[in-house]
Parts: C-alpha cells; structure tokens; sequence
DNA sequence: ATGAAAGCGCTAACAG
DNA sequence: CTGTTAGCGCTTTCAT
C-alpha cells in the first residue's frame, strides 16, 4: 500500500482517508484516536480502516491544533559527562512514560549556545524545560520570561523564581572530610572546578568541615579537564615534597579532577593510599576497579533526573505553587583508596 | 509584553500580530523570515515588529505547512553506553548545525520499545534516521517499508537495503588476538555478547585470527552486562583452574563486559597481566587507569556519528543512489594488561 | 516586491 | 453517539 503510494507518488494518508475507508466522518476516526466515546461497532471499523490504511497520526498537525506540544526540553552542559548522561536517560524514561518527547541540548558551557537554545525551546513551545545553566545565563533567566516552566538541576537557583533539584554539595564535601579525618588523615589537600557553583559549594562544605575538625584547608582550583588536574596536582605534590609537607589525602570536587589526580600520582609514582588517599565524586561504575578501589561521593543521578520531572509536572499542575528547591544528599562510599594511615 | 500577556491571558503573539505591527501582510512577514525576497525597507519595519512584539515562530505550524520536520531521529540502546553517549553527541552537534533537531529514543534493546519508537519516527515525519537495532528488528526492518531513510550504525545491515556505519569488526578483534599472539599468550579465551551483531562479527575475527596463528579458540556468549560477564567469567576461571587448562588471555566484546572480568580478577585474586591478560573494546578514559592500563581496540566514535550524518543527508540529496556502507577500522591501544608471558 | 487566499492534518465545539 | 464545521499558525501559489 504505501509502497506503491510511494512508488506512484501518492500522498501520505491523512486521517480523512481513513475516514472514508472506514466510511464514518474524520470526527469519529480523531475520537477513536483518542480514546473518545465511539461505539464498539463504528470503532472497530474505524481500527481496521487504520491498519488498512497503515495510517500514522501527523504530531506536527495535532501539536497545532491541540496547542500543547508533549515536549519537554533537557539543556545540559555535555552528555558525555557522565552525570548528566545518567540524569538525561532519567528524563527521558519519565517524559516517555508520560507521553511526551525530549529535546536534548548540549551547550558546552557556552552563554551563546544557551541563548540559542532557550529561543529553540520558546519555538517548540515546549511544556517545560529542565536546565543545567551556567552562572552567566542563571543570572540572565531572571530577567527574561519564558512561557513554559523551568526547572533547574545541578546548578543553584540564586533567588527562588524557579524549581530546582540540587545535591547537598558542602554536606557531600563535608561528608568526604569526616570520613578522611576518621581514618586518620590530617593533611587534607583540596581540588576544586573554577566554573561552576557547584565546586564552590564543596569547596565551602570542604572548609567548614576542616574547620570543624581544628585543620588547616589548601585548596586550589583548576579548570575543569583531567589534563588540567594532572597537571595542577603534579607540580603541586612535587613542591609539597620538596619542602616536606606533603598532604596525605587530597579530595576532589569532579569525577574528571579525579581521573587527572590518580594519573598524576601513576607518572609520580605514588602509591594510594599508601603515599596519598585520594577521594572525590560521581560513583561511576569504573571507579571500584582504579587502585584498590576509589572513595567517592554517589549522587543519586537517577532521582535527580526523576525529582525534576516530577517539579515540573507538579509545576504545570499549579503554576501558582511555591517555588521549590530539592536538595537530595550523596552518600560516601569509601573504598581502599582512603584506607587509613600507617 | 509577555508578562502582561500572561498575566491578562492574552493570546500568543502571531504572525498577523507581527504583520499588523509592522503594517504589512503576513506573507511579507513569512519572507523576512525565510529570508525570501523583501525590499530592504520593510523587511527592516518587520524585524522592528518582530523585536517589538517579541514574535517567536511556531514550529508545528511550520512544519504541519511545509511538510518537512527538520528533525532526525536517534534510536539507540542506551545512551548511558559510552559508546552511544558519543555518538549521540556527534549527530547532535551534525543535526544542530543543519538546522535540525535531534529526537533520542533508548530501547534497552527491547524489540517493542524499537517498534514503538519506529512508530514514533514515522508520526514525527522525521527527515531521517540513524539507528541501532537489535537482530530481531534488523529482520523485520527489511519487511517494513519506512517513509524516510535510515542509516544503521554499529549494528551491520544484512542485505544492503539500508545505508550503515559500521567498525570493522572482525579486523579488530583480529587486530587484538595478532597483539595477545605477539605478546606470546597462546591460550586465548573469548567472551562475547549474545544479543548484537557486532559480537558476532568480533567473535568471527577472533576466530579466524586463531586459526590462523593455528590456534585454538574457546568462547562464550552471555548477556551483555557486567554482572553476567563477572559471574560466568569467575565460573569458567575457577572450572579451567581446577582442570589446570587455564587460558592466558581473555578478550572481551565490549567495555561493560570488560568491567565484569576486571572485578571477577579481583573476587579471585588473579594478576593481571600475570596470571590473565585482559583486553576488550573501546578507550574509555578509565581502561587507562585500571590495574597495569587495560589493552583496547580504539573505535572512531565521532567519526561514525558524523559518518552516519553525511550518509543520511547524502541519502537525503539522491534517494537512488547505491547504498553505502562505511566501514571504520580502530586501532589496537597497548597497555599493561597485555604485558606479555613470564 | 507585495498581498490575498488557500490550505497543511488535525481537534474541538456545536449540532443533531 | 456521530457528523459538520471552523480554525491552530504558518507557507505558498497566484495575482497584481
């Protein structure tokens, strides 16, 4: 059938062909369609007309007509990072499950690419949009007004106009430290992103936790690539060593920081935890096979995803709500690489 | 604008809103925007109207009238599979910069969901698709005839129905076991995944690489995760040891099946490469960092996402043309894991 | 170069 | 329960 549409250049079958097929009007066929009342009799021929027809409902026709697009929009930094490919496969079950489609987005940090991308979401007149900002556009956001929901992961809202789902990142970070501290450690060096809002917060939880504990914080910060702590952490051990005062744990604020940090102590020749504990976050499934397995903070990725959904549908449900914030806790897995002193 | 908008429960701006704004007709409106040709004057007075009115085009009415949706689809099995994570990134970055969106489908590699996702791309209209099937619907996908091209990655076409991208399988699995034999192993066990075609095409190339080093080969197929890969491996190992027929080497036909041997290894206490070697597909960031560095066939992820781009939009330019298959060859990563006998 | 008018395929009143 | 009809917002002839 629709080989020989194609073939002779037939147009597609709309729903009117259906309808005719059937021998009923287009009304019925859309009730059908959608579940309407039909009687058992008129549907039945209408279903059979369908699959005669190998009819397929046009989404662009029915998103203008019906005035809701069953769109949700996802705007992350890069889906290759592994917590938001977690939290994107989130999203997406869930908007499935509910019948609606995702728009992905990867703007690389990039303001521009943001700007760009927030028009497209205004375009496709999404439902609502879940966002990974940086602090630029975060800012900006408040400013403009959007017509559809946002809902905010990963990075903090700075006022409260929007929903947001976020770790408690200085409880992690201060979680990281208590448990470095009881196995011993006193030397607790820190290694943080200098881009996002997210390494401040756990540099500050990494603070007050040493404070709590009567030590003394070195912390410093690097951009955000492996390359970039490899490096940072490289010259610092060897300046540290020279002058003797090595730390004996280092903590990390991202999961690619921590990559850099146990290739550097390879090229070093540092053994973990023996010459260095070594801890940070994301519990990505490779991090139990590095060394004698990596201390890290588990975010739970897939609630995240999960609780923004589920903001955003109780957002479209009211839009006259409070605004929230949900902030989930990570918890410590410890492992070998903080194995203890002595 | 908007905000009063809003708040008074005013219509969405239009393009007739635009049109009596700038006091031209929506036609000329339609062509300021599709850069159609307009006098420099009022082309001016409509971008003015735009900007005033705080216009944004609907999609769906666009695309409803003229009948393309600008939009690919990605069927993949799971974007949390690096490999896909990847790719994904590379059509996203390809499609954006066509102007067209991206829609991501995760199957799980459950033939209903891939059906209903078929089903999804045809309602889309979608321009084109890239996909990943399992064997069971590459079957079914020759029966059916789709109304838009598809371009099949890293699963191979059957017949050459389709246009596809794939690694060259066998020469890498090949390119692993001419390693292993070089580094003297001669007892060479293989684990493969039961559900893909590429595993079937890896465990055809380490095969006749054996033969050919007039070795003999000994395989298993399990389901492709981790746990499965761990349980059966421990199983074998411990079955082999006590028969005193233990392999030297074992190749693996993905990456999580790689993390399943690396933690069966440790559960029982192996060395490696001392008491096994172990080598797998895909460089992954962490195959570096585990034990001695994990030996690895390297797979042009980007290339073949950018790869399966250009086929479809080939594709899209001359419909009759010969299908195409493009075939990748990856490159064997040396590392620790593969260290050589004594 | 510009405008008027005819739909794209569908849903949603409104009648009956 | 079923059919008729009027658009959703836009692009695209076809005139001018």
């Amino acid at each position: 059938m629709s080989d020989s549409a194609k073939a002779t250049g037939i147009k597609a079958v709309g729903i009117k062909d259906v309808a005719r097929e059937a021998g009923v009007s287009v009304a019925t066929v859309s009730r059908v369609l959608s579940n309407g009342p039909v009687s058992d009799a008129l549907r039945a021929r209408v279903e059979d007309a369908v699959l005669a027809t190998g009819y397929r409902p046009n989404l662009s026709a029915r998103r203008l007509r019906s005035q809701h697009s069953q769109t949700i929009g996802l705007i992350v930094s890069d889906i290759r990072n592994p917590f938001f490919t977690a939290v994107s496969r989130a999203v997406e079950d869930a908007a499935f499950q509910a019948g609606m489609r995702v728009i992905l987005c990867n703007t690389d940090e990039n303001p521009e690419r943001e700007a760009m991308y927030l028009r497209l979401m205004q375009e496709e007149r999404v439902t609502g949009l879940i966002f990974a900002p940086t602090r630029a556009t975060l800012a900006q956001l408040d400013r403009t007004d959007l017509d559809f929901p946002v809902v905010l992961i990963d990075r903090s809202a700075p006022a409260g106009r929007f929903d947001s789902v976020v770790l408690d990142n200085p409880q992690a970070a201060a979680l990281l430290v208590d448990h470095l501290h009881g196995q011993g450690y006193r030397r607790i060096a820190g290694l943080f992103g200098n881009t996002s809002t997210t390494a401040v917060e756990r540099h500050a939880g990494y603070q007050a936790a040493l404070a709590a504990h009567g030590l003394h914080a070195e912390a410093r910060f690097v951009p955000p690539t492996a390359e970039a702590a490899e490096a940072e952490i490289a010259r610092w051990l060897a300046a540290a060593q020279r002058s003797g005062a090595m730390p004996d744990a280092v903590m990390v604020s991202n999961s690619l920081l921590l990559m850099g940090v146990v290739k550097a102590t390879r090229t070093l020749g540092l053994t973990i935890p023996g010459d260095l504990a070594v801890t940070g976050f994301d519990n990505e499934p490779w991090t139990e096979l590095v060394g004698p397995g990596l201390t890290v903070i588990e975010q739970p990725v897939h609630e995240i995803g999960r609780a923004a959904m589920t903001l955003l549908f109780e957002r479209l449900d009211d839009p006259e709500r409070a605004t929230r914030k949900v902030v989930l806790s990570g918890t410590c897995v410890a492992r070998g690489s903080t194995g203890g002193v002595g």
